[in-house]
DNA sequence: TTTTAGTGCGAATCATGGTTCATTTCTTTC
DNA sequence: GAAAGAAATGAACCATGATTCGCACTAAAA
């Protein structure tokens, strides 16, 4: 016989399907997600169109690949950067600054997975990751809410708000493009103080809170 | 000759232009934009799908037709409701309470008109749309500001803020269905005074401004 | 009543883009 | 290096949905 499953030839798939995905990132990133298309990702991981089939069944499960990838990549760097907060508000200010900072680098990347729908599978992907940001959004405002630094209020709500303020502001086609990167920080910072004021932090500055967004830095892909 | 261009025949053509429109819009409001092809616009008009295009040039056209007027019909109503308040706070408590219940009321719609793309020339004018609507705000903020009544900022980052949380919390898929009127009124409460805390408004309450949606009321269409 | 432009019809046509599959080209193994 | 299974290829195929167009019908004008 000939050709066994063997670990090499393993690693050789997963190397590929990470290309294809990246090819699909590459196009979206670029031109949003109508430019996912099969012959154009394949054209761009220099490879064939029917080759695409041969990693993923369909073209909706090479979409959820992507925004399954976008989003644990921005999930895991917001969760590290509340975790190195000193305290629950400034996990809230921090979380929200890491986050649009890493929106408006990749503006029509992250339009075109969280914001875009497409009619396929994929688009229960796309919900389900919003609700895993606002999620996040969620649980920090609630905890900052039980220990009493924020008054009483509806978190998941409180949270969406968030969460759709910095898409429309920094991230949806209206945008402004904020070309230079003083204008980049100085948009985030408003937006930030815009959403803590949102949820009863009326002084942010006042009380020392970062708004301030840790730019430039190094990015993981 | 014969058949000329009588005020009649302009009359008959422009109502049933106007049962076209109001197809689609009852297609996209039972489920969204996607709903909105040719063959079912047609059948619910009534008429063959070559007849449409009797009346519109291509489909974009008429979806562009929709957007219109829906949004039109918005800005009429925010301004009417704009008109009517006691001041430049007021005014903006009024026309977010106002817009939000209208959008509300009709989720589907509301989302399809703006919040979706397909990638048509009807885009452009859904993104006309949303400026309109910001520019709305963003004027009543400019106002306030320049009374001295709120604290200076960037009026269209905020207005942009306050739509793009509505539109969230309120229309968007992962918004809760707000199945009884008065969830309903409840959450619109709630996302005003989120709003107005984003704009410097920390104590709407308190200062007596009206943040209740005028619920419920006739709609004209 | 007879014209004849306007209007409606809907099956056929087009355009787009995802998907398949017979064939060719590697890779691994012996 | 030969055999055999895996992978790549890309042209053909298919599905969807917009658009066209020849024909029939209607209604205003003569």
């Amino acid at each position: 016989m000939a050709y066994r499953r063997t670990e090499r030839v393993i690693q050789r798939f997963n190397a590929r399907r990470d290309a294809i995905v990246q090819a699909a990132q590459a196009l979206a990133a670029e031109s949003g997600m109508e430019a996912i298309q099969i012959a154009h990702v394949a054209a761009r991981a220099g490879i064939a169109a029917g080759t695409v089939y041969r990693y993923f069944p369909s073209k909706s499960d090479l979409v959820a690949a992507l925004i399954t990838f976008v989003t644990e990549r921005d999930l895991a760097a917001i969760r590290r950067a509340a975790g190195g907060a000193p305290g629950p508000l400034s996990a809230i200010a921090v979380v929200i600054i890491e986050w649009a900072a890493r929106a408006v680098r990749r503006r029509r990347l992250t339009w075109a997975v969280l914001a875009t729908t497409d009619g396929t599978a994929a688009d229960a992907l796309r919900l389900a990751a919003r609700k895993s940001l606002a999620a996040e959004f969620e649980r920090l405002i609630a905890a900052a809410v039980a220990g009493a630094h924020l008054p009483e209020q509806n978190c998941a709500l409180a949270a969406a708000a968030m969460f759709g303020t910095v898409m429309e502001v920094l991230v949806g086609p209206l945008a402004p493009s904020y070309d230079s990167e003083a204008a980049a920080r100085a948009a985030i910072q408003a937006v930030t103080l815009v959403v803590l004021r949102g949820v009863g932090i009326i002084d942010a500055r006042a009380r020392g809170l970062v708004v301030q967004a840790p730019w430039p830095r190094p990015d993981e892909a």
